[in-house]
DNA sequence: TTCATTTAGTAACAAATGTTATCGTCCGCC
DNA sequence: GGCGGACGATAACATTTGTTACTAAATGAA
């Protein structure tokens, strides 16, 4: 994780190292349970290589509604912040590198992160940030076709489209992966 | 907005006090359009009384995406933050009382809220709040049937549903005004 | 009041999407 | 190399949802 961090300023990232000590480096196969759901998350991740799913169970189906690529963090956040079961479940999709850290650890270091201006200012936008994208998925969701949102998806995210199997891509997308199969087909016959 | 803020403890509201003063009370009809697509928002509101809501035309189409009701801000966050176009418009339902601040002013209470340690954790607060409420809007929608989202509305927000007109909630859930008066009357057969 | 506008319910038909089942391919594992 | 499971495509049929058109009730303005 500490390459992905170099954008930030020297002097804070040295302010950062002591906290970042505590994260182990850890290595898992595919299809490992990083949290199950129910469970109260107890761990932060850190993904270094590989890519990783945030599903829950619905009557049976299994339902992924985001995906964590490289240099992401990955936690439950309500989870995590609240102490409450979580209503996810994570789950590596790839062989994935991962470092992980305690709560406390974690607490610590968000607490080292508001008292300084900067990162403080950093740790807003990100959650900003993540509150505009689902904001705008949420819209996507209520505007667009699932063709349209797989298209976009292609655009947006096509190494996510290449890494993900189909039908991970379908329960995100809302729809069966029948259905998605049917708009692959329909794309690829109309160019 | 004074009275909904009296839960902060007195000393922070004290000095919150002198951030709160350029706010102007208006009154302002039904359909009131506070924000247009398009524009850069530049004003700040809260909601006093009355009820508001965000949306957006989509091909012709009136998309209503999000409501508000008393004792609530409401401004194209993202616009206001980054000086962009907004991508939604936002509109008064009901005849509204509003308390409405200029950009600067705003920045100004910001600033001072992120210098007080227990200011700042309230904001973090409300910020992961308004996420995690997307996040189960956008579950809901990937998982729930268009009725089960309804009962759902019906549920938690039993005074939406009867302060909102029909046409507005439909577009919300992302379905024909038609097929949620299909809904109602299958809901209503059922019992 | 009267009239126009907005809003909600219903029917009929069209289009989109889900479900189930079947088949073939690919890939990891022994 | 063979085997089993995971994955993706396709077809057929069922169900859901959208669209259009019509009607009626509620609402607000003159």
């Amino acid at each position: 994780m500490f390459e992905q961090l170099r954008n930030i300023p020297p002097a804070t990232m040295e302010k950062l190292q002591p906290y970042l000590q505590p994260f182990r480096r850890i290595e898992v196969p595919a299809k490992t349970c990083l949290l199950r759901e129910g469970e109260i998350a107890r761990k932060f991740y850190w993904i270094e290589q590989g890519c990783v799913r945030a599903c829950f169970n619905n009557d049976g189906a299994d339902i992924t509604f985001q995906f964590f690529f490289e240099h992401t963090a990955v936690a439950s956040i309500e989870s995590f912040r609240k102490n409450i079961a979580s209503l996810i479940a994570i789950e590596t999709i790839e062989p994935c590198v991962l470092y992980c850290a305690d709560k406390q650890d974690v607490e610590a270091l968000l607490t080292a992160v508001s008292g300084d201006p900067q990162l403080r200012e950093l740790l807003l936008e990100t959650i900003f940030e993540r509150t505009f994208d689902y904001m705008k998925h949420f819209l996507s969701f209520i505007r667009d076709t699932p063709q349209q949102r797989y298209e976009r998806l292609l655009q947006e995210r096509p190494e996510l489209v290449r890494r993900v199997p189909q039908h991970y891509i379908a329960s995100y997308l809302g729809i069966s992966s029948v259905h998605l199969s049917r708009i692959k087909s329909r794309i690829a016959k109309g160019k």
